[in-house]
DNA sequence: TTGTCGTCGACTGCCTACAGCATACAGTTT
DNA sequence: AAACTGTATGCTGTAGGCAGTCGACGACAA
């Protein structure tokens, strides 16, 4: 060993997975709107590279449910129904329950201070009024529960439902504020307890709250048209 | 309309598509051993394709966790460890049992009678001793369960895991028996009769009597000797 | 012998090129 | 006028090709 245990992580990364991260910021950003057709040669043109990484990330993407993928006719950006979403927070809130009762009994006691330690980062967050970071470290919490489960399968889905609530989440953070802390600190000391039942009762009203809170902000949302995604075509030439 | 509603279905599927079933298939049969070092030129050649729809099928492959993409070197089939099957495992208990939770409250009488033609094909398979017939309509049961539950996102979710459940299945199926065909007969029966906790405990035990049924097969087994795996070379050339 | 360095070759990652298909528009027919 | 058909064009799906990279192997030194 050279230097440390954790020495092969910084590989720089494929322009694959370069190329994923952008575009799924592109679609969080909103740059590409729900239902957009996603043409090939212009992702390749804007992020400067060629048609194949662009391919292969729109293909990844599809299968974590950002995209859909028309054979034949290309990639759309995915249109989130207020059904889907509902249901995509109902398995959230399946999964992160039942990790919340494997970590109260598996957790350690290094995991359990990792979580305090987001706990108060995330509150600090939320005082600076500043969503990002504190969706993010939201994120972070939830992911590190469910990496105390010690199931990594489980962790392994979860973490890719996580990623595709936070898509939906985001907007409506703020107005969960400072509360949602509080049942992530009653969360922890029950997992640091050991106590596998409250555990899972506390998860399941937390994703439930945040799912209702979804849920109503959006009841008032005007129903967009759902415009069929259509191929588009760039206007004939002169 | 010309003839009837669903008349755009038989497309021809892309290549990529065929390449990822005759990938899995490989696995699946045991061609390509886990831990395999899979050479894209090779692959091609063999299906007589091209390297980009062997890449792009790797790729989605990996996704699903049948083959491990390591950067730089390659892809590897993926060695299934005893505790990832046994989490795996669990993962499904936990996704179908809210599955059968859910049918029971939404299924429809034609959804019900779905689950009955299924079941009865599963008994006439393993009365037959058709292992391969057993474990396909097992699967169709199961996601016919999921597909009642009305939740597309556990849906898809549970798919995904089945897929694999099912590559560690086969092997074990032939003990299982007809057991396992009557769970799935009161199973049916509590979908029908909207009992929900009935429907739920029942699939919960019956799931952990599959995983407990398969751990005990394996538990025999020799430990192989893990072998890292790496990158083959050809033998160099005289 | 054991550890380190240099070389070689195969394989991956990416780019470019081509064929086929799907859509939109224009012309034609009823 | 409305609908159908032919044609043009841009996009996808696939193929082929090139440069960079990683691991294996052998030589050399400790």
């Amino acid at each position: 060993m050279l230097v440390s245990d954790q020495a092969k992580i910084p590989r720089p990364a494929t322009l694959r997975e370069s190329v994923i991260e952008a575009i799924q910021e592109l679609i969080v950003s909103g740059q590409l709107k729900p239902g957009q057709h996603l043409v090939e040669s212009e992702l390749a043109e804007l992020l400067g590279v060629s048609r194949q990484p662009v391919r292969e990330a729109l293909q990844q993407l599809s299968g974590e449910g950002w995209v859909d993928l028309h054979p034949g006719q290309g990639a759309f950006v995915h249109v989130p129904t207020l059904q889907e979403a509902d249901q995509l927070l109902a398995v959230r809130a399946l999964l992160e329950t039942e990790s919340a009762r494997l970590a109260a009994l598996n957790a350690s006691p290094e995991g359990v201070q990792e979580l305090r330690d987001l706990c108060l980062r995330g509150r600090a967050a939320v005082e600076a009024d500043d969503v990002e970071a504190a969706v993010a470290t939201n994120s972070a919490l939830h992911a590190q529960v469910v990496l105390q489960s010690g199931n990594k399968v489980l962790a392994e889905l979860a973490a890719q439902v996580a990623r595709r609530v936070r898509w939906y989440h985001t907007p409506v953070a703020r107005q969960r504020g400072m509360t949602s802390w509080d049942e992530h600190q009653a969360l922890i000391a029950a997992i640091e307890a050991g106590d596998a039942d409250r555990a899972a009762h506390i998860m399941r009203e937390h994703t439930e709250h945040t799912r209702s809170s979804y849920m109503e902000q959006r009841a008032g949302e005007p129903v967009e048209p759902v415009q069929k995604p259509v191929r588009r075509r760039r206007p004939r030439s002169i």
